[in-house]
DNA sequence: GTATTTCTTGACAAAATTACTCGGAAAATA
DNA sequence: TATTTTCCGAGTAATTTTGTCAAGAAATAC
């Protein structure tokens, strides 16, 4: 998986777009001044976003961006996996070239795909409504569980 | 979470030494031929997991490499936290510097945090022995608990 | 002891990726 | 028309990842 700043800078700026009033813009510099990141470099991270119809942007004086959707139906696997380009588990060099030749599969590719699917559940059970809730906490599969089976 | 291709080369590398006859010794050259990784770079990852103990370098000729213990007692996490770096949720940039200021934290925060003990969690659960016996497709936790909760 | 094999160590260089900037165009408002 | 804001493409700087090199140390075989 990848997750670098620009996923997590496009999640707190939706976290700030899903905390504004129902339909009020939110303009890039707000933001940007408000959590100190560069407004150029947040234009870009929002564009992708607005061209994955996430968000809606507004030009002109007093525009500015908002959510296309209410925030329970925006899951944070969907932000993440925009910006950040598919999680690709790229997997091995194996002598045959890449790995998803479906002839050679080294042992440790059903590890990283595995890894994967779990990392995206997890994020596509998380919505934007639960982040500004405070709601993430405890939302993870019980240990117990996994050591009884 | 960090994962990168000299983590993979080191799950690799070891499923190797656990696939090898016990106590047998197994050279760099060997496993970065069988899988097309260049041997000083492999070197390199391997020195990383000798001075953790994990595994045990011996010199000389009909050298290489062991596992210092059986393969059910390695887990993934132990090899991936050990060559990438203890996996850190970095945080955001708040305005109050680092991110680990207990003073403020933002609202994404929790859900990083959160991300972070999952992958952990996931990756400590499954042992080099699993690993080599196939045994990695099931262990998440089935999505139907979550759905339920 | 000498030669050979193999790991050990540290410093360095190439390549790739990430993070960020810049200059301007397009749309909306006033 | 002038201003504000998003839109867009390209380009640069910084960092990280990936890999190389050269020299040394320990063990073994002869
Ligand atoms: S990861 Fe090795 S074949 Fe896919
Ligand atoms: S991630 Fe924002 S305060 Fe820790």
């Amino acid at each position: 998986m990848k997750l670098t700043t620009k996923g997590r800078y496009a999640v707190l700026a939706l976290t700030e777009l899903a905390l504004a009033k129902e339909n009020s813009l939110v303009k890039i510099t707000e933001i940007a001044v408000r959590q100190n990141i560069s407004s150029t470099y947040l234009e870009q991270i929002l564009l992708l976003l607005k061209n994955s119809d996430l968000i809606i942007g507004v030009r002109g004086p007093n525009g500015g961006y908002k959510l296309s959707t209410s925030p329970e139906n925006i899951m944070i696997s969907d932000i993440v996996n925009i910006v950040e380009g598919r999680m690709e588990a790229k997997g091995c060099v194996s002598k045959s070239g890449s790995c998803t030749g479906v002839s050679g599969r080294c042992l440790t590719h059903d590890l990283w795909d595995e890894l994967s699917r779990h990392i995206e559940l997890f994020l596509g059970q998380i919505s934007l409504k639960d982040i500004i809730a405070g709601n993430v906490l405890g939302r993870s599969s019980p240990p117990k569980v996994l050591e009884l089976k």
